[in-house]
DNA sequence: GTCTATACCGTGATAGAC
DNA sequence: GTCTATCACGGTATAGAC
């Protein structure tokens, strides 16, 4: 909670300011808790950033732009859609490890301002590229059969969504980025039941 | 968002404000968004609640009881580690598809208040029984060994609990609980991969 | 059981000195 | 770039009439 540094920037203040929308919720969070995590006056954060709004907002750009970075890699772009799909999912733990503070505020958004509802279409956005890679997976017979696709794309990403709320790197945790990423496409494709 | 019914009781209101709760989120939501939706003033509210708190409280309060309840069950208690692990799993996908407002507001708690870290306490004992199932399945040899058995306890309940975020019943959606329940059991225990 | 009026405080944001 | 002082507003909650 103490001050991170003499002077900031707009980019070193939204590391502190992610984290503390991810530790109170967004809008649990006033530019007075923020200040004090931050460790300097309230006024002193309007010098760098136009207001509270524009934080999340470059928070949620941030892992937004990773999000979309990884359809546009080779290896999901070519191949069978199963294996495209497998390496979106691979790739998709990765960036929410390595980008988590800022994945989880996009995934928490509920809508009540114009940044937020932007927010939302992207993330729907998103969600529909990868629906999309599973309906084609589907259709060339490489995912079971006894399942709606719509269904199937909400409980995967619901799966690796959910790592936002338990995943601390460094924190004695046993697991690692690619650790993570191997163990959910292992639940996901192949199941928990020996 | 207009009046319901001309009196209100504390459960009549608690309906209201927990449909309110999800759409805004807790700390979006002022008793002046509750007093509109339910078509009274502010002050009214208060005259069947102590205050916003309480309301939380009682939601919260209603989704544990029925988590709880589905750990008591007869199948939930004898049988093989495995069986009643499922049985468990499909059970708690209907209370939260029964309870969908209520078990919302249990997962979305951040901690602010007194109210809510009891309702993270009492979530993670639930969770934490969960854990011990699936941990005896693995020792029964019905689970695959490849796999941490505290990560697959995240997984799966990060599975399930996604689908508070999506699930909205007789609202065109194409399935019921029960087929959401099989849904998740399959992809949980045989996996997306034919 | 509901209302209007109001107390009191914390909120996001600004002005202007240093 | 940071501060203190201050603003207008909306927040939860209460008082008391009907």
């Amino acid at each position: 909670m103490a001050a991170k540094r003499d002077t900031y920037t707009p980019d070193s203040l939204l590391t502190v300011a992610a984290r503390v929308f991810n530790e109170r919720g967004y809008d649990g969070t006033s530019m007075e808790h923020l200040s004090q995590a931050a460790g300097i006056s309230k006024s002193s954060i309007y010098h760098h950033v136009r207001g509270k709004e524009e934080l999340l907002r470059r928070a949620i750009s941030r892992a937004l732009d990773e999000l979309f970075a990884v359809l546009e890699e080779p290896t999901a772009r070519e191949g069978r859609a199963v294996d495209r799909l497998e390496y979106v999912v691979r790739r998709t733990v990765d960036v929410l490890v390595a980008e988590l503070p800022y994945v989880t505020l996009l995934l928490r958004v509920r809508g009540n301002t114009d940044t937020e509802r932007w927010a939302m279409r992207r993330r729907r956005e998103f969600d529909q590229r990868v629906a999309e890679l599973l309906r084609r997976a589907a259709e060339e017979g490489d995912l079971r059969r006894d399942l709606d696709e719509r269904l199937a794309t909400r409980l995967l990403f619901g799966m690796i969504n959910s790592i936002v709320e338990w995943y601390r790197p460094g924190h004695g945790d046993r697991v690692d980025g690619g650790q993570l990423a191997d163990a959910v496409v292992l639940t996901a494709f192949a199941g928990l039941r020996r």
